[in-house]
DNA sequence: CATGAATGAGAGTTCATTCAT
DNA sequence: CATGAATGAACTCTCATTCAT
């Protein structure tokens, strides 16, 4: 009950995940580049040398930021998405929801747009998310939309091309208004957009007097 | 006795072009931060002093190369849009087309591809960005949407969330292909996304029964 | 095992002090501009980096000198001779005497010469020997004369102006000698000086027919 | 009468008098350190390297400064004093007031001020002083007091020494006043300090119930 | 485990000086 | 004589990383 009380113990164990927040905190508000190890450490309440006994590099905890980040996004809804067999659009829908749900809370926003600000200094993290998100999400999505144009049910569409039409305007939405400060005076107002893209996707890709949207 | 010999290349007036032009490859290279001045310089042929006699400092190249790569995308093709009276579409193809040309040169596709790469960093030129082109060519096309709505050549879209949809597939397969690697065999294949998008895009805005894609 | 083994130095508190030391030592020998960081690193045993954990910068070398050597002047014999309510005489030869103790001592006239050479380039250091060392000898030295006056055991001279003519020749033998290297054969010969200096000086201010030199 | 017209010839002649000119000027508010020799040049109406077809180094500059204003004091007044027969108080009453006339000029006064700033960096200009200036009015003064001493119309004061007490508080009081802004509420005041210096000085070199001031 | 003092390679920037024109 | 574009050595300061305690 001494050496391993509350206290000790959690800090213990949960010293990586602090740091990784303190790293996080730091290098969405100022940049990897002009962030200081020393004001990581400061701010996860320990010392420069103990960051390095739990992470190698600056980079490292960069590398961590996203590792951890990403791990859930595969296992999550994807194996849904594979093997549906319905209508393709009800996936699609679901895909873009998810996405809105995941912007519109600004804490989940953080890890985006680092990784869109530092991704091209650091092709690791690139080649990371390739291989562990969009090498998953993109084959998935080409899979259901070129089922979806053989069974009928949508358009006849170039499926890998169409999936550049499902995300890009949520990128394009949120990238105006995180890179340039372009937004709606509603604010991000991604439910509209949602809204509004789902409206001309759907009626883009649905065969003439095909169903409404889901 | 040629152009490039020694005496010609003193106090020629493209100095400035020729460091822009070094720097942009270096910063392309390897990123802003990541480039030594030196380096610039030996690219330019000539000594670092030299860079520091035509811009005030590393930060001054990059906006340099900023500014002379938008001065001319605002006062090319925009006036034509904003007064364009006929059927929207035709305008709208014409941008996308013109995206399309653009980015298929790789000389072309340099500079984004820095901005985009450091714009987080640099607020000044992020601002510049949005001012000269977005604040033109956003509200142009919103604009031109919104005759289309008004005029019934479109079917009831939002204006405003309608640009993303127009822009947002481009931005998302360049962005794939430039960030993460993402491409089709064939290469970049612009004019197939581009074909697609169209398709989709006209589907997705025209009436029901509306007109083919121009 | 002796105190100046690696492992005692070693986050010694003297450290500041130490550089403070080296770097007056080197300012001394080569004057400010001239004398780089890393020679002063050197001279203390450190590297570089360690000159710029405890100073902020080369300047603030300058200024730490400069504060350290003046702190104690104030409080020294200050205060007795503010109240020094006999013969003002003898407080004026215990100052010029305790001027010349400070000068004889080659260590100690190492920081006024330091002083002496860069003041004008440090506007900052002016105003700290202006407020904690002239403010309050000046005033001092002028009341004590002025008392002097008032009493009578003085002749009719102007306080204020007669301070100059305390420490001027003091200053002027000095600056002769280590500005221009103009001295007496004997070398500085202080004594001398000051012997002759206070006999015109105390001949030119007593009273016709006043008491001798004290 | 066209390529040898007034402002040609002047011009081609008066030009390292002006750079000298330029260059005081700019030494005097910034520093020889902090002055760079493009703006001398430009303060001189020239280009840079104009300058440097005049003088080979900045501290040429700094040199040909200090020899022109040198230069005549060596001849002007210093042959009267070292002949004059009578009251050796005369000659330094004299010596006195040309110093006073000389520093009540703001424009003489740029020069000393500037070999005080800079002097301890430059050797040479130490030496020069030193031969030209120094070492011929110190004998002078030396011999004129030694003679009044021999004579019997100074009192028994060390010849040496006294010099420091004849020119050390205008010395101090320029000093202070242009070194560390201490000064009168009226301005320099010259005068006053000239009045009281030789009031205090003369009563302390006369004999007892010697002559008053001349 | 934790600390934080110490390191030192490295980069941007300045500016006296040169020299082709 | 005059120019000013070009040079490049030199210097200050930063900060990721190490390691003795």
């Amino acid at each position: 009950m001494n050496s391993t009380d509350k206290k000790f113990r959690r800090r213990a164990e949960a010293r990586p995940d602090e740091m990784l927040d303190a790293a996080l905190a730091v290098f969405a508000e100022k940049g990897f580049a002009a962030t200081k190890v020393d004001e990581v450490a400061r701010r996860a309440g320990v010392s420069k040398g103990t960051v390095y006994l739990y992470f190698p590099s600056k980079e490292a905890l960069m590398e961590g930021i996203v590792r951890r980040a990403v791990a859930p996004i595969a296992e999550r809804a994807l194996p849904d998405m594979a093997q549906f067999e319905g209508d393709p659009r009800l996936p699609i829908a679901m895909l873009v929801h998810t996405l809105q749900n995941l912007l519109s809370d600004p804490n989940n926003l953080a890890v985006p747009r680092l990784i869109l600000r530092e991704i091209m200094n650091f092709p690791a993290i690139a080649e990371l998310y390739r291989r562990e998100v969009l090498g998953k999400v993109i084959p998935a999505l080409t899979a259901l939309v070129a089922r979806g144009v053989a069974s009928g049910q949508l358009r006849k569409v170039d499926p890998e091309m169409t999936v550049r039409s499902i995300v890009g305007p949520i990128v394009a939405h949120v990238a105006l208004s995180e890179v340039f400060g372009v937004r709606p005076e509603e604010g991000l107002a991604l439910d509209r957009l949602v809204e509004n893209h789902l409206d001309i996707l759907f009626h883009g890709i649905s065969p003439a007097g095909g169903e409404e949207t889901p």
